[in-house]
RNA sequence: GGCGGCAUAGCCAAGUGGCUAAGGCAGCGGUCUGCAAAACCGUUAUUCACCGCUUCGAAUCCGGUUGCCGCCUCCA
């Protein structure tokens, strides 16, 4: 095939025959016959409610933010499903073969926030930092890259004030009583991602509303009036129209537009927050700089516990911490944040994290035995396999990551392969490339250890002495160095071509 | 009350007009084995909440009913 390209690049016109030694689907869907203008890859776009295709504005750099934490405590499993869902377009772009430049906000200056670091003594700063790095620590548990920039509100001040001078001047913003709103009515689509009618919004029951002057009860604020006791922590920003605090929407539309600039491709957030935050952002984007702020509006739908949500206020809420003390690896709980559709509510409970932590370890088992194989002669289907995996992952994560579809050819990969693996079919080189292509799917999922499981020499000694004992019909020994070695979290398997362990 | 979503096996979950309704977990049977475990092979929904409509054909479209969930409010 190569070599017919490479002659048609020779000729000016003219027609090439190609006789391919089978079907020819393998060359087919080769970057040779890509389309490099239009996309396979669909998202749902929130803003249109439908499917499309991905194109990005620079296809050098995508640029991506996801609504981040706030951080006045550490977040739960249904936030988490937010930033490991994030982690998971990012890598799938990059399974595609696209960069990205992803940012996640920081959301740590807000009434909770000062409240918590009131509760805990400590000073503001010094609690955020706090928080801010339990959260790293916690995302780097559940795998989500780090290559993610995460600019925190307190340090972006200036970037807000900026923004909010801009809304003023153009009259899309209004200081009352030295707190500063933004004006909804000067915008005639508010209320369109969200698909909310403000006539039929219920007025009056914002809790704002007591505590503060707007000329409309439906105006966010932008610019918040600090109290007495913020002014006396220091906690302010000085103003031309008084000292204030930013809101969380404005916090989260400077910080993205700071790094990402006035226009990117992907604003990922959640399905509860699309009314109003979702909706706030997009507003203030549009109203500085006459354009949506992201093409793409991506919302992650909630964790539930027992057909409820998961959130502070129902007091049904777990954490990452939690599930690690119950013995549950990250990769386990990541695998349980991902396997369903993003789109879907996601059900939590004892049962489906076992179900996780089952089929995790069965696919590292399955690694493992691979790593520790056999070689045999060689299996001409094996790269087969490898293609059906690759491709089907692909077709199956392009229609706006249908995970369960793409998992679905990770098994069938798997059990597809175990067969002639059991029987030491694959030789050298067909296990390394069934390893390369559970690689490069596991660089979207994140879920295998690739690493190789080793003994250490007391083990090897007794499985050594154990076989001895076997092969001299010393049953009983036999039984205890096998109890014993079970102790030693290792599992013996007695096979016909000889002894195989995996830890438990 | 307004807007939106969901209902598929024991549990989780794809499929959204036509090939046997994917897959995972759990269970069960078999092969193997000194026993066991693992592995491998096989197996588990005449049916998709209910009623009706359209169609040659519906889990899938349309209408209605029931149940559940989210947002409109704290939480995020």
């Amino acid at each position: 095939m190569h070599v017919a390209v490479e002659k048609a690049k020779e000729l000016s016109e003219g027609l090439i025959v190609v006789i391919l030694p089978d079907s020819a689907e393998r060359y087919l869907s080769t970057e040779l016959f890509a389309d490099k203008e239009k996309s396979t890859l669909r998202f749902y776009n929130v803003r249109t409610r439908q499917k499309e295709f991905f194109q990005p504005i620079r296809a050098e750099e995508i640029r991506m933010t996801s609504s981040g934490p706030s951080i006045h405590l550490v977040p739960h499993l249904g936030s988490y499903r937010r930033f490991v869902v994030s982690d998971l377009i990012v890598r799938y772009l990059g399974f595609k073969g696209y960069k990205v430049k992803h940012t996640t906000n920081i959301v740590d200056l807000t009434d909770k926030t000062i409240a918590e670091a009131e509760r805990a003594g400590l000073e503001h700063g010094e609690f955020t930092k706090r928080a801010f790095s339990e959260f790293l620590r916690e995302a780097g548990t559940l795998r989500i890259r780090n290559d993610v920039s995460y600019p925190r509100a307190q340090e972006n001040v200036e970037a807000m004030l900026g923004l909010v001078e801009k809304l003023v001047e153009k009259g899309y913003a209004y200081e009352k009583l030295r707190s500063v709103y933004f004006d909804i009515s000067k915008l005639d689509d508010y209320g369109k991602l969200s698909n909310v009618d403000l006539d039929k919004v219920k007025s009056g029951k914002t809790p704002e509303l007591d505590e503060y002057e707007k000329d409309s009860p439906v105006d966010f604020t932008l610019l918040k009036r600090s109290t007495l006791a913020e002014l006396k922590k220091g906690i302010y920003v000085k103003t031309r129209w008084g000292n204030v605090r930013p809101s969380w929407h404005l916090a989260c539309a400077a910080l993205s537009m700071k790094i990402l600039g006035d226009t990117f491709d992907i604003h990922a957030s959640g399905s509860d927050i699309v009314f109003p935050h979702c909706e706030n952002v997009l507003a203030i984007g549009k109203a500085a700089t006459g354009k949506p702020p992201a093409n793409y509006w991506i919302n992650t739908d909630l964790v539930m516990v027992e057909g409820k949500k998961m959130s502070r206020s129902l007091g049904n809420i777990l954490t990452v911490a939690s599930l690690v003390e119950q013995g549950y690896r990250g990769s386990e709980i990541r695998y349980f944040l991902l396997s369903s559709h993003y789109r879907k509510p996601l059900n939590f409970s004892p049962g489906a994290m076992e179900t996780a932590k089952n089929t995790v370890e069965k696919l590292n088992e399955f690694i493992q035995r691979l790593i520790h194989f056999a070689p045999g002669a060689g299996c001409p289907d094996a790269d087969q396999f490898v293609y059906d995996l690759r491709h089907g992952f692909a077709e199956a994560m392009d229609d706006d990551l249908n995970i369960s579809a793409a998992l679905a050819v990770l098994f069938g990969f798997v059990k597809r392969v175990s067969a002639p693996l059991a029987r030491n079919a694959f030789s050298e080189k067909d296990r390394d490339k069934i390893l390369d292509a559970l690689k490069s799917v596991d660089s979207v999922l994140a879920v295998m250890d690739f690493e190789e499981e080793r003994l250490g020499g007391e083990a090897q000694r007794l499985i050594e002495e154990r076989s001895q004992m076997r092969r001299t019909r010393r049953w009983k020994e036999a039984d205890e160095v096998r109890d014993r070695l079970l102790e030693m979290g290792i599992v013996i398997q007695d096979g016909p071509t000889g002894t195989t362990w995996k830890k438990k």
